[in-house]
DNA sequence: CGCCGCGTTGAGCCACGTCAACATAGGTGG
DNA sequence: CCACCTATGTTGACGTGGCTCAACGCGGCG
């Protein structure tokens, strides 16, 4: 698992490796850890999101993809990647990191979460979906509250692949446990109480 | 709904927006049609994916968030958007668009086509998503035939949003209904009959 | 050999989908 | 202003698809 020989820091940075063949079920690297990003020439790759609740399911690389990019920003990668299939991965952008490429970097870092965002919304029951969904889409108010523009039902339905009664029911249970505070009625503004919205 | 008053199309084309308010249900662009790319400054966008089966949701963007972005590669949108919420856009990269982040977009467009794909897979009954998911992994062989290797069941009930146990009997049917053959038994080489599975 | 992880299959049950009835708001036309 | 219509949200009753739990077969490994 860890380096037989101590390497110089200079020296284990310096070599980029070239090719990686990773057999199914390895682990390509860890969330939270250091490392280049990955283009996949072959095989799968499954991404989780490592949290506290443990790991979730947060993406998909086919041929093509690629993997890790938020590493050439934030230093780490944000999620951690499986071989679902044997693969074959090839290093990506490791030198011409071009600033002007910045901002690209950053949109395709910020797509992949809210990718895997996307994803967590259609996880777990009901009620839970809606509520997540419900804390996603609140924004800080100037007081200090929370608030949120309540989407249509059919809207929330689609996201969190459940239908327009389940979500209906599971906003009304919101309301009743003081999550939920209508101000005015039908696409209206709606406060979250933070002591109960983050006690996520 | 329609403009009241005939525009040059020289005249319509050529004044990039500045920035755009968007109520709430309204439709910010259509599928396949053309345009720029827009950052959301404020607000929320539901994606969709529009195929002959109807429309399907595709991603969620939110504050920050950059949206239609694969239309500065293919000159049209992948996908469309609607407001879920009051929003402000602003355009995004119209001018600098720089040719080194070529790559960049390429991949940005890649990964939400990718996102797209793994929500559609925890939508639907359980047969279809794995049937789905297998179809994903397929890669065409060199006699022409399909193949896939497949991943655990702990995988693939991950990814679908399924337990081991579902996916388990939606394989086993898959197999019954021949379009998969096993090739070799646990982490093997498994055929995909095209005139099965072309049948999406 | 025993053990463990993985896949498979059956039985029962429950969370959610389905269907329906109704309430309310908004729009439109008179 | 009201009459009417439609879209949308709400709630109840009921059925079911998939989850839970369990047993079992199989292969790999110490």
């Amino acid at each position: 698992m860890h380096a037989v020989i101590a390497i110089p820091v200079s020296a284990a940075a310096a070599p980029p490796p070239h090719l990686r063949k990773i057999t199914m079920g390895e682990r390509i690297y860890a969330a939270a850890s250091a490392g280049v990003a990955w283009r996949v020439r072959r095989g799968a790759v499954r991404l989780d999101r490592i949290t506290s609740a443990g790991r979730s399911f947060a993406g998909l690389a086919l041929q093509g993809d690629v993997i890790g990019a938020e590493t050439l920003l934030f230093g780490q990668y944000s999620f951690e990647a499986c071989a679902i299939g044997d693969c074959e991965l090839e290093p990506w952008l490791t030198a011409e990191k071009a600033p002007s490429g910045e901002s690209l970097l950053q949109t395709l870092a910020a797509t992949e979460r809210r990718a895997a965002d996307a994803l967590a919304l259609r996880a777990g029951e009901a009620f839970e979906r809606v509520r997540q969904l419900c804390l996603l889409l609140a924004r800080a108010r100037d007081d200090g509250r929370w608030e949120i523009a309540i989407p249509g039902l059919k809207d929330m339905a689609a996201i969190t692949n459940l239908t327009e009664a389940t979500v209906s029911r599971a906003m009304s249970r919101l309301r009743r446990m003081g999550m939920l505070q209508r101000q005015d009625r039908r696409r209206a503004l709606v406060f979250v109480r933070p002591e109960v919205a983050c006690a996520i």
